[in-house]
RNA sequence: GUGCCUAUGGUGUAAUGGUUAGCACUAGAGCUUGUGGAGCUUUCAGUUCGGGUUCGAAUCCCGAUAGGCACCCCA
């Protein structure tokens, strides 16, 4: 005897049965719709893309050890996209000369990544990518705000449920290069510490600023225990960091304009990576049992610049389908189940079901969605089975309709009964 | 990758180291001969896997696997 075989989903990722499928594809349905509103266009690639191309940007740390990466029957390293906005930057880069811009672009991939499973957090899932290319003023930024915004209203939530949160790499990097005049190691670590502010203890925070910063650690606290952004803009030196500073309160107020006034400049908020050039952003859920970033995102004018183009101007930010669920679920907006077919019909005896299935197409043509019951069961079954289904119409096929070419549609819900033919 | 917690039919659960691992739901079969949602009868199905301790293990120990939590990382 072979050993029977684990029905388990591989580490990491997940089965989507009918009832997830119905939920996943009402979050797709979201994201493609208001993308479409906003005059993008869908593009996909292949899942998987040369190593390089992620090596060139992340380094070889984050693809050895946080991607599925392997050597295909040619040598060539393969990697399956951990991420998209890699390959949207190559796909550009690849028809730069003969593309419209600005170019509007939406996606929805599935993405790897090789990292601990846990909560919010799995192997493969799905993202919405929304990129704007050719775009140097912040209006780019204004409007993919306003995108996201607009998604997350139509997962449920109220503008009091959740929070936009800005910040600026170029305004962190000015206050941690030029003001402080830390070199490129320490302002990493710098970097890191103030990301991780949230979670650790003030104090614990403090001492360990205070060991990178030394004498200059009160300070750069002071700026960034600022109560708002009129109130670092007063704090700062220099010209080009106060201009840094206004690209946040422009951003601000031109979605304050829109009528989107839960956005806050939090300096805190860093995102991950390198290639961001200017504002970074995410959205984030107020509920606790839920404080994830729902979107995230910024400006990354350099990235088409590894492929040996000159620069092009980019805004984009991803929103993953597992944070979507999860709200949904919090909120209580996720969609209800649906019956799979309009119209059921029941077969008598099997010697009917030829009958049947013309009876099935008719109503098809007719934009029905229509299923016949081929189980050769008895006539209660049958209905019972179409009623736990949550069909909402029946029709019954025996000898007598096949004879004169007459059927009754039966309405579950009232039982009433309406003669066709 | 590291540490901690958890693991019983498809689902949810019960079982002082000692009966044949119990219950509910679901699923299958049957009972009322062409109109359902009910009821009754009945069947299938489980201790995640591999070792160990013990006269005896769902229960204790070790390892693996999976999930959760924290770290790491966050695209």
């Amino acid at each position: 005897m072979a050993k029977k075989l684990s029905t388990d989903a591989y580490k990491g990722v997940r089965d989507f049965f009918p009832a997830d499928m119905a939920i996943e594809n009402k979050i797709f349905d979201i994201w493609r719709s208001v993308s479409e509103k906003y005059g993008y266009e869908e593009y996909n690639a292949s899942v998987l893309e040369p190593a390089d191309l992620y090596r060139a940007k992340s380094g070889e740390e984050i693809v050895n050890e946080q991607t599925y990466t392997f050597t295909d029957r040619g040598d060539r390293e393969v990697t399956l996209r951990p991420e998209m906005t890699p390959t949207v930057a190559r796909m550009v880069a690849a028809r730069k000369r003969e593309l419209i811009f600005p170019l509007r672009w939406f996606s929805i991939p599935n993405l790897f990544r090789y990292e601990q499973p846990q909560r919010g957090r799995v192997r493969e899932h799905w993202q919405l990518n929304v990129d704007i290319f050719g775009v140097e003023s912040l209006a780019a930024e204004i409007e993919v705000i306003n995108m996201a915004y607009d998604i997350t209203r139509a997962y449920g939530l109220k503008d009091t449920d959740f929070e936009i949160r800005l910040n600026s790499r170029k305004l962190m990097n000015y206050i941690l290069r030029d003001m402080f005049g830390l070199d490129a190691e320490i302002s990493r670590k710098v970097s890191k510490l103030v990301d991780k502010k949230d979670k650790l203890p003030a104090d614990v925070f403090n001492s360990e600023i205070e060991k990178l910063l030394s004498v200059k650690a009160a300070e750069f606290l002071a700026l960034l225990n600022s109560k708002n952004l009129t109130d670092l803009s007063a704090k700062i030196s220099g010209k080009s960091g106060v201009n840094n500073a206004s690209e946040i309160q422009t951003i601000i107020d031109g979605l304050a304009n829109l009528g989107i006034k839960n956005v806050r400049f939090d300096p805190t908020l860093m995102r991950g990576f390198d290639y961001y050039t200017g504002i970074v952003f995410e959205v984030f859920d107020l509920n606790p049992a839920n404080r994830r970033s729902v979107f995230g995102g910024g400006r990354y004018d350099d990235l088409l610049a590894l492929f040996g183009n000159e620069k092009v101007p980019a805004v984009g930010f991803g929103a993953g389908d597992v944070i979507a669920r999860d709200l949904m679920e919090t909120y209580g907006t996720l969609p209800p189940a649906l019956a799979s077919a309009d119209i059921a019909i029941c077969v008598v005896e099997e010697k009917n079901t030829l009958f049947a299935l013309e009876v099935a197409s008719e109503l098809r043509d007719e934009g029905n969605r229509v299923s016949v019951d081929l189980s050769g069961k008895k006539l209660g079954d049958q209905i019972s089975k179409a009623n736990k289904r949550g069909v909402a119409k029946v029709i019954c096929i025996g000898d007598e309709e096949v004879k004169t070419g007459q059927y009754r549609v039966k309405d579950m819900k009232t039982g009433a009964e309406e003669e066709i033919g």
